[in-house]
DNA sequence: CTGTTAGCGCATTCAT
DNA sequence: ATGAATGCGCTAACAG
């Protein structure tokens, strides 16, 4: 029932309550004590009359936006869309309410966009991956509270917030090896997008790392390189055949490529896991779908993105949040079998 | 390069462009002609100094927010994220910035969200999907410039932008029966959510509608209700295989459900397409890398979300834009055989 | 064409 | 505890 015509504000609700300007601001934010009477006497015109702060006022004289910025690179991932949502949960409830932009991995765009959430005051900005230089990040840092998700920059390794890559890999390649492989091809990237590749590349490493602590030396003809796309994951299985080096399993860096080389497997008709193991890398929503079901490493995405709130918060209340990495859960399917 | 100290305003500018407060808002706005001379100095001060508008002194002066109140069900979805996608290249470019809000599928939320939106002054608001009570959506309307994506909507049919569900799922039957089936089973959803369950509906009337124009009458024994997720999928497919009524095809009406659905005929033994035929909707990303690909429906996410930025834009800019309900496309791929 | 004058709606001193 | 007075930074009449 919004009345009719003109816009009510602060002065109207006084004038109903009896009371000052001043005291109706008062009571609205509790910023200082009030009269028992006179407090009720506000709520009251302020329900009566259906009272909705202008928020542009607000701010303008308050200084605070009471909005967090989020910048992206792509929303349509499943992995960024978890840390989306866990930050739209995480945020849920306070008075903060946030602004997304989108990078779309494109670093000009992406210096833009988080220009423009400056612009609009926001009191905090949470970085979803993205490239921006670590150096712009420390002027940021300088006066705005910030927060980066998944990537891990050593000049601000308390404004970070990311996920164990390299255990989570070590592990994952570990558990093949323990299932009797030997001979691990791995898709891996590296064109492309910095952040993104810093977390692919330390899947790498774990897998390298777990190779070597079982004392094979890893094969670089078994190594092909995709951009995390699905097609890139046939391609890269193809080219692997073509290679003509035998192997039992395929570590796909993301799930993504995995149902890429799913692909490519099912067309040249090796089975999947009887003629090879595959696993992944992200536990998307259609990977337990995918046929056989694929074993891959489940990232904490709502997690993250919930404690990247909070911890955002945190910063903007003058506190200073401990940041621990987040620890990845193995998720054993069907698309792996014992070898030999 | 950021200034050390205090923020530059307008009349920093105005002084060292020697001009008056006004003549800079006007030509930062053009808004009223200026004299070369003038308008040079003050785009040299702004530049020299850096000088970024405050967008709440902006907003509160002139009472537009520059922004538009996107309104979801849930990030996440391929198709809404699609349609988000479009919305946002849709805005790119122009003055205006999206602010999105989360309904999550519930209806308090939503109306909670929707009012929170209004509150930010949005200039205009963009719905994607959600059951707000159209009543409701007349009045907001009213005063506000309203799209309503992929909602057909009896009393604003100039404000709603959708998808020829009938159509599609008339064309998609139609496939399956010219490929020889007759038995098409069909698992749909009404469960929960009026808007999609419209959509959903619709896909079921169309493929009625296809069976009926065949001459073949509907077999209720071979339908079966999902909740348009993974898993109903499966449920659906179980549910179906008890009855014992013999079918050639699946049609589920989108690729989620089809993707439950496969994975129930795998675990089964039954092949996909030699025993049994099957066809979601939606087109979703992942759904070209199932085993075999998917036939399915696309549709139109992005140019939807696009055509719905530019037609708010018309709305605000006072003008009535003429929508017209978006095509789909049949996505031939590998899951439907010939039959018999 | 351009400078001057008022607000926009609210938060916050400052007095009381 | 509370009212009056100022100002946030900018836009929009209003004069000239």
């Amino acid at each position: 029932m919004s009345n009719g015509g003109k816009k009510i504000s602060i002065l109207d609700i006084a004038q109903v309550a009896n009371v000052s300007p001043s005291t109706v601001s008062r009571v609205l934010r509790g910023s200082a004590g009030v009269t028992p009477a006179k407090h009720a006497a506000v709520l009251q015109a302020v329900a009566a009359l259906d009272y909705r702060p202008n928020i542009f006022a607000q701010s303008l004289a308050s200084g605070q936006s009471m909005t967090i910025g989020v910048l992206t690179q792509n929303f349509g991932s499943a992995f960024y869309d978890g840390i989306l949502r866990g930050i739209l949960q995480g945020l849920d409830g306070t008075d903060y309410w946030p602004i997304f932009a989108d990078g779309r991995w494109q670093p000009q765009v992406e210096a833009q966009a988080l220009q423009l959430l400056l612009d609009r005051q926001v009191d905090g900005v949470i970085l979803v991956g993205g490239q921006i230089p670590e150096e712009r990040l420390r002027e940021v840092a300088a006066h705005t509270p910030l927060l980066v998700v998944g990537r891990e920059l050593s000049t601000l390794p308390d404004h970070c917030l990311y996920v164990k890559n390299f255990a989570a890999a070590y592990q994952l390649t570990r558990y093949l090896l323990d299932m009797g492989h030997r001979e691990i091809a791995t898709i891996t990237a590296s064109v492309g997008y910095e952040s993104t590749v810093n977390d692919v590349l330390k899947r790498h490493q774990g897998y390298l790392q777990a190779l070597d602590d079982a004392g094979i030396e890893p094969d670089p003809a078994l190594v092909v390189e995709g951009n995390l796309l699905q097609q890139s994951g046939v391609l890269a299985v193809e080219m692997l055949l073509s290679r003509g080096r035998p192997f039992s399993a395929i570590f796909a860096a993301n799930d993504n490529m995995a149902s890429g080389a799913r692909l490519a497997l099912f067309r040249r008709g090796i089975r999947v896991p009887e003629d090879v193991s595959l696993v992944g890398f992200d536990d998307q929503a259609t990977s337990a779908y995918m046929i056989p079901p694929l074993t891959t490493v489940r990232q904490p995405a709502i997690e993250l993105g919930h404690a990247a709130a909070q911890a955002i918060l945190a910063f903007i209340n003058g506190q200073t949040p401990t940041l621990t990495p987040f620890d990845t859960e193995l998720i054993i399917r069907e698309s792996v079998a014992r070898h030999r």
